[in-house]
DNA sequence: CTGAAAGCGCTTACAG
DNA sequence: CTGAAAGCGCTTACAG
């Protein structure tokens, strides 16, 4: 109820009501041990009083910390990167660190926009196939802590990751046991990117089962890139038995186009996703699919980039984050289960 | 490549480097008008050969503004929270500012978090249904510029909604047209909210066509709510033949359960939702709702709050942003076609 | 346990 | 058009 002044009060305004220093009043409110038990108590009361609020940017320039994170991810709307942001957000806010955010369009230039960020924070995180490139990252990272997540590790720098060759390789290898022979792939296989090392994975189980290379569909993680798939499948007699998909939205769109033209799923072709999405669940058949835990690859990577801000050692081993298959109808499965766990990994390992 | 220095270089080093005060820097790289053009070009040169870089906070004390929007928002992933964001932030970043972000969760007490935040930025936005209590809010706002956004409104506070209550009397009054007759609103109409708005809309139908009042399953909005409503439904034998749904998180839930039972949508019972997600256009049939232009909802917000930050006067008339109507299989439409505009509605009008 | 004082790195009247 | 200097509101050695 500080009605009498309309400026926001000050330490000093805190100090000179409790009797003290404002050396004392910021060990008091830092809650240091130092300080007399009565001598907080007086300053805890004064600052209530005056419903005091410290200033952030004086307390970042005098402590040489912000005490906040820089989150960058791209320029994309959906529940994949909500996930990332709240799993981020509240591993910072545990840590009492605030999150700032930018989000970076993989076209138009970020650097102005990365580097006006590392101006304001402690350290950041590129998320998930954000627009800055490697060479950005790198010049950021000479300059703060840096994390990297679901996207081409950088050197010296730490990763976060969610586990695809593994899960990919057994999703398509499910289909083979399933007697599919004439597979491909959807999607473009950037290097080190999540849907790079999905691909890997197909291939390998394509290698392990004596098939050939499989076909590819090299368009982009868009629902229209999947429509577009889909039209071209139909003008050529749909020529595969299964299709993996890059993830949920282009196998969705591959799916229903399909679907809409008398092609029966799974029957004359599997198809299975990578995301596990809502639309995975409604959609009949359910869509196969692989759900990562994108909450905790925000947690992680917050909680990491804290310990580098703190001091901690960069360049430890890239972390896997292990994901779980989905096994709904699109695949053409005889057993329906849902979410079985495909394999234990959960650090190293594997990630390119 | 200022390898020769560790430490982040200052704009003393600048200023020594291109042998001018560090005032002149300062305007300089303001831009301001009145540095020399040959002066201006050698403290840019200067800078860019020592990689100089505003420290954020220093800059905020002596400025007194961080050149950054505080946004508030529920815990709660989702594309419709991810889409605010990216509006939100594409806005600010326009504008040069920067976007520090609070997730706030209902139950928890979110007092302490959203004041840091304000000790952090110029202004700040609370969206949706975010857990900031009123008071909490108004509170806030005698210490800065506030907005809210998709929320009740707050006297003296600048709102934005996204249109309700016509979009669902209009499509209500859709069901009716089609000869339903007994109708259920699914959703818990809280005050002021959107969900409230849309209750409201379908009540005005229901009286406009002199039927009764309708009947209210006063659920979450969420999925598993949206399951348990179908369950009570199939449990007295769907005594209804329409659904209006507060979103289509409920609308999908209840219908897919009341399929998976034998029931028909939309011979037996017509559901409708809200928010036109993903999945709403991948089901079958496709589910009628209504789209809402939330990214404009967001940026408007962030262009709003930078003109109150920048002395702009608050208290404007509350704005509405207009909603679409999406027709698709669900509602039992005759002629199922894709978006047709309701209304004109944009500014004032109506929102609670 | 506490205070005086320096300093964090900028911006901005105020003079010139 | 430019500079000297004060000041933004904190924190933190340094003394005591």
């Amino acid at each position: 109820m500080a009605e009498d002044s309309h400026k926001a009060a000050t330490i000093y305004a805190v100090a000179a009501r409790a009797g003290v220093s404002t050396a004392t009043v910021s060990r008091a409110l830092a809650g240091s041990p130092k300080v007399a038990a009565r001598t907080r108590d007086a300053v805890l009361e004064a600052a209530r009083e005056l419903d005091y609020l410290p200033a952030a940017a004086a307390r970042a320039l005098a402590g040489n910390r912000a005490n906040a994170l820089g989150l960058v991810m791209p320029h994309i709307a959906g529940a994949y990167y909500a996930e990332l942001l709240v799993g981020f957000e509240i591993a910072a806010s545990r840590l009492g660190l605030s999150v700032v955010i930018t989000l970076a369009n993989p076209r138009s230039d970020s650097r102005s926009a990365v580097r006006d960020l590392a101006a304001a924070v402690d350290g950041i995180a590129f998320m998930a196939r954000s627009a800055a490139k490697d060479s950005l990252i790198t010049e950021i990272s000479g300059r703060r802590p840096v994390v990297t997540g679901a996207r081409a590790a950088l050197e010296g720098t730490d990763a976060f990751f969610v586990e695809n060759r593994e899960p990919a390789r057994l999703l398509t290898q499910h289909l083979i046991d399933n007697g599919r022979t004439r597979l491909a792939f959807v999607g473009h296989p950037e290097r080190g990117s999540d849907i790079g090392s999905r691909c890997k994975g197909f291939h390998d189980a394509l290698a392990a089962a004596d098939l050939e290379p499989g076909a590819r569909f090299d368009v982009s993680p868009l629902e229209q890139d999947g429509f577009d798939v889909a039209d071209r499948l139909l003008e050529t007699g749909v020529p595969f038995d299964a299709l993996v998909c890059g993830n949920d939205e282009l196998a969705l769109a591959v799916m229903q186009r399909l679907q809409d033209n008398g092609v029966s799923v799974p029957d004359d072709v599997a198809i299975v996703g990578w995301d596990d999405t809502v639309t995975a669940r409604y959609v009949r058949p359910g869509l196969t699919t692989v759900a990562q835990p994108v909450r905790r690859l925000g947690a992680m990577a917050a909680e990491r980039l804290a310990q580098l801000i703190d001091g901690g050692e960069p360049g430890t081993a890239p972390i896997t984050l292990p994901s779980t298959l989905v096994h709904r109808g699109s695949c053409g499965c005889s057993t329906p289960s849902e979410r079985s766990t495909p394999s234990e990994c959960t650090t190293p390992k594997e990630f390119s």
